[in-house]
DNA sequence: TTCTAGTTTGGACACGTGTCCAGTCACGTG
DNA sequence: CACGTGACTGGACACGTGTCCAAACTAGAA
């Protein structure tokens, strides 16, 4: 346990503490919506879920570990879709990165919060860094799947998912939107794909 | 002109200001060798100068475009080397890919700090930023070179710069060394090479 | 109902960030 | 040398971040 009492469910929160951190994560999408992530401080976003600042870091150890403990939670309520079959690697590679940047799109806000976040050194955003970046790997070997030779497989996983990656931070800073970030990301998998298919 | 004086020597600064500067940045690189960018602060860095704080903010707006002027001069003091004749797209970038991780593990702190630093929002980076963005597509653009076939090659460019720059967010967020990224660039290097040489 | 223990609170604190300002300093010009 | 002007100063300020604590509140068990 850290000195924060985590907000991950399997740490065995009880229903009241449930009830807090529900409340205190609602309050960060609402705060984070209406003012933007330069904006938004815990002491606001622990008044518009009634709780006291105290409360609100007995659960979060910073406004980092909020971006990260809300970007991890949008990314699992948005699930990678199943691929119908048929389709080969390239496809619901394209298919991925579309729905990644969709997915970012949905929330810009948060997502530039979360690529700076998770740059951040506390040990709560530690966990969570470790966990997005394995679901974003996951996502990418999934839709890799076993089309390219297992010799240029890991080179190649890696190629896309750095790509991801740095087009998240390129959108991040500014450089286009995320939405427009799903486009270039899949001439980057055709280009990518073209020798490895 | 900015809010702030701008530390580029083209806005004009007089000799008394230039040494200021010169002062600051410098007292800046030795205060994040010696704290490191978290424990870093302008009033150090201003101390170490020997200028006030109020004068160190007249030429910085912010720990932010501190660190993002230090790593576009830590670049700038590096230029890409010159390839000897003869050796092949995939060959100039795998050299390049080494030779930035080896410019980055040089100063990591320093690379991590500006990793996120840039993400910020304020003008004076903005206009770092893209400096700095330019600067890494131009040395992929000429380590590219000819090779590719001239429709593929904005994708292949793009692919190789997004690599790079998510690598940098990788090892920023300490998934590994800055010296190893070199190492996992060049295996992507040639992934995406494999086709498009 | 009472008791206990955990949860939450309001308020104060230390610290850093960046801003502001009247006064001082430094330098160039006449 | 005196003057004017720009550069710099020390100190104070407002604000946000995260910490701490004695007291109050809440919920469950006996």
């Amino acid at each position: 346990m850290s000195s924060h009492v985590s907000v991950a469910p399997r740490q065995g929160l009880n229903a009241r503490q449930t009830e807090t951190v529900e409340r205190l994560l609602t309050a960060g999408v609402e705060e984070l919506a209406a003012v933007g992530h330069e904006a938004l401080t815990i002491r606001t976003v622990a008044a518009r879920a009634g709780v006291s600042t105290a409360t609100a870091y007995t659960y979060l150890a910073s406004k980092n570990h909020l971006y990260a403990e809300l970007f991890w939670r949008h990314l699992r309520t948005h699930p990678m879709p199943a691929t119908p079959a048929g389709v080969d690697a390239t496809q619901r590679l394209t298919e991925l990165v579309r729905f990644m940047a969709r997915l970012l799109s949905d929330s810009p806000e948060l997502a530039a919060a979360a690529t700076r976040s998770l740059l951040a050194t506390d040990p709560d955003v530690d966990r969570l860094r470790a966990q997005i970046g394995a679901e974003f790997v996951a996502r990418f070997r999934t839709a890799l799947g076993d089309d390219t030779p297992a010799d240029t497989r890991p080179a190649v996983l890696e190629a896309l998912q750095l790509a991801f990656s740095g087009a998240m931070l390129q959108a991040g800073m500014g450089f286009y939107s995320y939405l427009e970030m799903g486009e270039r990301l899949a001439d980057v998998v055709a280009a990518v794909m073209k020798g490895n298919a």
